[in-house]
DNA sequence: CTCTTTGCAAACGATTTGCAAAAAT
DNA sequence: ATTTTTGCAAATCGTTTGCAAAGAG
């Protein structure tokens, strides 16, 4: 696991967000062609593996990514059925959980919580699309 | 919202299983030729909008579907990063969250809890494959 | 008869892969 | 010098869409 330019300008761009980002998010948030954005597939695959970055779904399919060692444990988010913005959650352990599945014999745990909902702002434009 | 014949046969699938279903392997449980792999993307659409459906995605972003009207709540799964099998996990209630985020102003709330891990059977093979 | 749903083909967007060049160790 | 990582192009995968024909009410 090298070293690269466009590895730390990644990391680093997680590092500035606190919420989870989307790939192509991500590429455009790197200086101007930093890299290819083929380059931001394999880096957060290979970060991923590493455990250095968690990865998420969007209610449309589409995977975010955020770092892991984020200070304030902010694991959880309500993602917006409308225009995908993720919010964080305070959220309870699920610890306990992963316990009862390492007894079952499963290795290499992860988890997934995510809320979806659709946010305040899109409920007022999605009302104004509908009444017109 | 009418009632067809590949409507039918969908739902009977569905309920022919617990753990929830990817798309294709739905496609293929039903009769031969029962309807075109679009129909089924289609009517679970709707399924999902009217509430009879639930959908909820593997580790690598492809989508499932399971009824949401089982008997059991098995709402959460286990899936094995390896080869996608889903076991239920006993789980505890989210709804208190979910009050917290209507109050927050987020309608239309819905929620997924998703377990990752490589079951007992992959590690195995797995461990067979490297070894070698 | 009207409106909805279907099939088929084709478009689409996100993600992955092959391969040779460039960069890191 | 060796091995990993990158860029580019093209392939692939799951999913969505347009449109005319078939089916439901």
């Amino acid at each position: 696991m090298r070293i690269t330019k466009p590895r730390i300008a990644l990391l680093e761009a997680l590092a500035r967000h606190s919420a989870p980002l989307v790939i192509e998010q991500l590429h455009q948030e790197l200086a101007r062609n930093a890299c290819d954005l083929v380059t931001v597939y394999r880096c957060l695959a290979v970060f991923e593996q590493v455990g250095i970055v968690r990865r998420s779904f969007l209610h449309n399919g589409t995977a975010q990514y955020e770092l892991t060692l984020s200070s304030t444990p902010k694991r959880y988010n309500v993602v917006c059925k409308s225009c995908g913005a993720a919010e964080p959650v305070d959220y309870f352990p699920v610890e306990g959980i992963q316990e009862v599945l390492r007894a079952r014999g499963y290795a290499n745990l992860s988890h997934l919580v995510e809320f979806f909902g659709v946010c305040p702002a899109c409920q007022k434009a999605n009302s104004k699309r509908h009444s017109h």
